[in-house]
DNA sequence: CGCAACTCAGTTGCGCACAACTAATTGTGG
DNA sequence: CCACAATTAGTTGTGCGCAACTGAGTTGCG
């Protein structure tokens, strides 16, 4: 039988622990000019350019209550470029413009700046990235099972 | 020299486990018809009741910004009263209401339902909760480093 | 063919998070 | 005592994150 106290809660470590990392990550990416998860969009692409919206949403897991103003803010920002697909007039690709692609040496030294803030070696990160990502299946297949989508 | 893949950043990983834990307690708390914040509220002062706003801001690390409108809500559903201090009048201390204490009863089976749907032993969380804990301390120790408050 | 079911991106509305600011109160040094 | 700094809560504005919905486009099936 859990407790209702606060500080037994793994979720309220996992809640501060994020946003910990998300305000580090406002203050190095204060430079480039964009958020964090305007940053995810921009790495997604800086590796596989060219993605269709429900790509992107499917690596992300974010939907396009999400992605469509992020995507219009950073077309406005001038970084990536959409464009409806001619074979199929409801999917939209997503492109680097010259500018997102020359973004990309700015965030080079990113990873290391956010590695040494979180003082863990690579074994260290690689573990306990395989844990959260076996939380996060746990949990949402749970939550799937409670709620069907 | 860390790269810009996606899949290699451990703070991908706890963006995606943050959210899918909240996705989980969203199913969860719909009973109550409680936010995830608002919940943490509820269980800081199920904890001790009759707090200062400051001391709820500590405890969860929320400033007024985002505390001020998440009381007034509250207050709106007959969970907490919000009091003016007497002896010092910029203070406000918020206290349960009757409705808001007899909603822990409905909350008593929250914390196993989580317990459940992550599928960790109590070692499993104690461990984690730990990790997290030390990374969150080392990544605000780093960013208030890079950016003084 | 015709038309219903589905897909995809976008919009709307709400509640955080957070920066920047305001207003009121309290504390402090001269 | 008084000007000035500090504290506390609240407000405003922006950007997610997500549910619910819209609308255009496509697919499937009789």
């Amino acid at each position: 039988m859990a407790s209702l106290r606060l500080d037994d809660q793994l979720c309220f470590g996992l809640y501060a622990a994020s946003r910990a990392v998300t305000s580090l990550y406002r203050v190095v990416l204060e430079d480039l000019d964009l958020t964090y998860p305007q940053y995810l969009v921009m790495l997604a692409l800086w590796e596989r350019d060219h993605r269709l919206v429900k790509e992107l949403g499917a690596e992300l897991n974010l939907d396009s209550g999400t992605l469509s103003p992020l995507l219009k803010r950073l077309q406005t920002a001038g970084l990536v470029v959409r464009n409806r697909q001619a074979d199929d007039e409801r999917s939209v690709r997503v492109s680097l413009s010259d500018a997102g692609k020359a973004l990309r040496d700015k965030a080079q030294g990113i990873p290391d700046v956010i590695g040494a803030a979180m003082s863990l070696d690579d074994a260290g990160v690689a573990r306990m990235r395989a844990e959260l990502d076996r939380l996060t299946e746990s949990v949402n297949a749970y939550r799937e099972a409670l709620a069907p989508a």
